[in-house]
DNA sequence: TTGAAAGCGCTAACAC
DNA sequence: GTGTTAGCGCTTTCAA
């Protein structure tokens, strides 16, 4: 059907080896180029990757295995991954495994199938058991937003410091008077909620505050479990007085929350939220927030990614800590006494 | 480095046909059928799908180029189609043209270059030009959300009917006596905001009013033109008593716009909005809504593009119409005379 | 049921 | 600078 390189070759009367090397870059004879050029427009040649996949063993295709789709944060991420690599001639193969485990692993197996130069993955498994055959494979294996502990020097990823994100926030709060700080966190033994909760017990202990259990929620990174976790907070005896909460989702979900009882920010409780989304502007533009750099979590990605895939033999994995930032807004204020 | 089919023939004595034969799906002697999965375990055969796509002639890759990854509309469609496609061993290379005419061509070359096996997208281009030589290369292509004129016969589609949509939004307002409704639309030219349009002309007319250039206002589809569209109508001397807003972005801008003029919903003005998406319900619970079925837009596009695939020789293109829903809630209300 | 062999479209020696 | 040729790993006749 298609046009094929022997097409060309039996038009122009010139060799394979000839046109080959003159799309891949090489010196031909300004008559040949014309003659190729003509031949290509004539019938409408198009480049075959797939062949040229199997002769290179490069299929030039990462896999990206992500927990959710429909999430601003992981798309933003995409966004800008995709941007970069395509540049480079690379195509992205998606896939959302839902947070599940099992479609996780299915997942990199039917990438590997597809022989993925490489592979991006947010993870659900944290045990990392579902990447043993990518890594068996040799392919470079990249985490973002979440380490996992047994595959230390075996991948490379890009994080952002959760510890100290939390630990600036809550430090804030502490400089502020507050002693009873609340902290929404996502789901149990998730990477980012372990570091999160470290930031958060660090910087009580710097201000001498003993932590409280009851102040520790876990919402699941979902708006409803932040709107759930503050009306948990709120029916405490020893209600807090100000709050972290530790992505957008949850952060929207607890802002709501208030809303419906009633309760104003910061007069009533002091709020730090996470992750500022061009919505969050709007909807609550005086919101304190740690801010994570979306974008350049996807640049970073990316370019580590290319290096894995073009370096020398040994391939060096990294680990990339990018910062966050505190934005400052108007929903915190000082502890009065007595409140 | 991996190993190959000619690594399993080598282990087990037996031929490449009959172990290809045996992967898929044919009948193997018992005895045989045990040597090749001890094989495939002992030298960890992983298939090679890149070779099976240079021979059979098909990539089982099915390019998707749409207009923004950032938007939840559009993700929730992917999702639900990414779903679909890899359960049937399809994989799914998603490029983001960030509305772009250009970038759209170029992801629509880079996908043919891969042999993408089919193609579906939400069209910047309305000229469609941009697929024309994925139509030449005769390779199935799917249009969702927005059709394209000139290429009527020649594609599929997964479209809402965005006519009635608008008219049973519109309908409804004049039902309860308002004569001032305004718009908000996507920009100029694009297929839904030229159907929406249509929708709301068409209802104007059955109620026997007059419709006013000054009503009809563009905001881009975004949060921001939405806001800016509000503040606009509000500066109208005669400024309506109903709005109909027609995508999410702009709905939640125009209720911010609202807000901040200290406007309330249906008191001083009766509002529409559209998409009702998880956010939406929380933020404001009681909006009436024009819901696009987006789980089925991507389940119809999914299992059409299948048929087109698997489909006999002369492929039957098909336009799927989807219906929208109205949703009741309480932001909307009888105009009362004198207001 | 099984196997030998040809070939999908390309690249990369190697010889000219 | 150019052409010949041998595969990359698979599927698929066709004959046994």
């Amino acid at each position: 059907m298609a046009a094929t390189m022997k097409d060309l070759s039996r038009e122009t009367g010139l060799g394979l080896a000839t046109i080959s090397k003159y799309f891949n870059g090489g010196t031909v004879r300004e008559k040949n180029r014309l003659l190729i050029d003509a031949a290509v427009k004539k019938l409408h040649y198009v480049p075959n990757e797939v062949a040229r996949s199997l002769k290179t063993q490069h299929s030039r295709v990462i896999g990206v295995v992500i927990p959710e789709l429909s999430n601003a944060f992981i798309t933003s991420i995409i966004s800008s991954m995709e941007d970069i690599l395509r540049k480079k001639d690379y195509a992205v193969i998606v896939c959302d495994c839902r947070s599940d485990a099992k479609r996780e692993k299915d997942a990199v197996e039917f990438l590997l199938h597809r022989r993925v130069d490489g592979l991006i993955n947010m993870a659900t498994d944290m045990t990392g058991t579902h990447l043993r055959s990518a890594l068996n494979a040799g392919i470079p294996v990249l985490l973002i937003d979440r380490l996992i502990d047994g595959l230390r020097g075996r991948v490379s990823a890009v994080v952002i410091d959760n510890v100290h994100a939390a630990n600036q926030a809550v430090r804030k709060l502490t400089a502020l008077g507050h002693r009873q700080i609340g902290i929404i966190l996502g789901s149990p033994n998730l990477y980012t909620t372990n570091q999160r909760l470290v930031g958060y017990l660090n910087a009580l202990e710097e201000a001498g505050i003993r932590s409280e259990e009851e102040y520790i929620r876990y919402g699941d990174y979902t708006m409803d479990g932040g709107y759930q976790a503050v009306l948990d907070l709120l029916k405490l005896k020893r209600r807090p007085s100000a709050l972290f909460v530790t992505n957008f989702e949850m952060t929207l979900g607890a802002m709501l929350a208030l809303q419906h009882r009633k309760l104003r920010v910061p007069e009533d409780l002091s709020v730090i939220g996470f992750d500022k989304l061009e919505l969050f502007g709007e909807i609550f533009p005086d919101l304190t927030l740690i801010r994570q750099p979306q974008l350049s979590i996807g640049r970073e990605a990316a370019n580590l990614m290319l290096d894995l895939l073009g370096g020398s033999e040994k391939v060096i994995h990294r680990i990339v800590t990018l910062s966050t930032e505190l934005t400052e807004g108007h929903s915190i204020r000082p502890l009065r006494e007595g409140v």
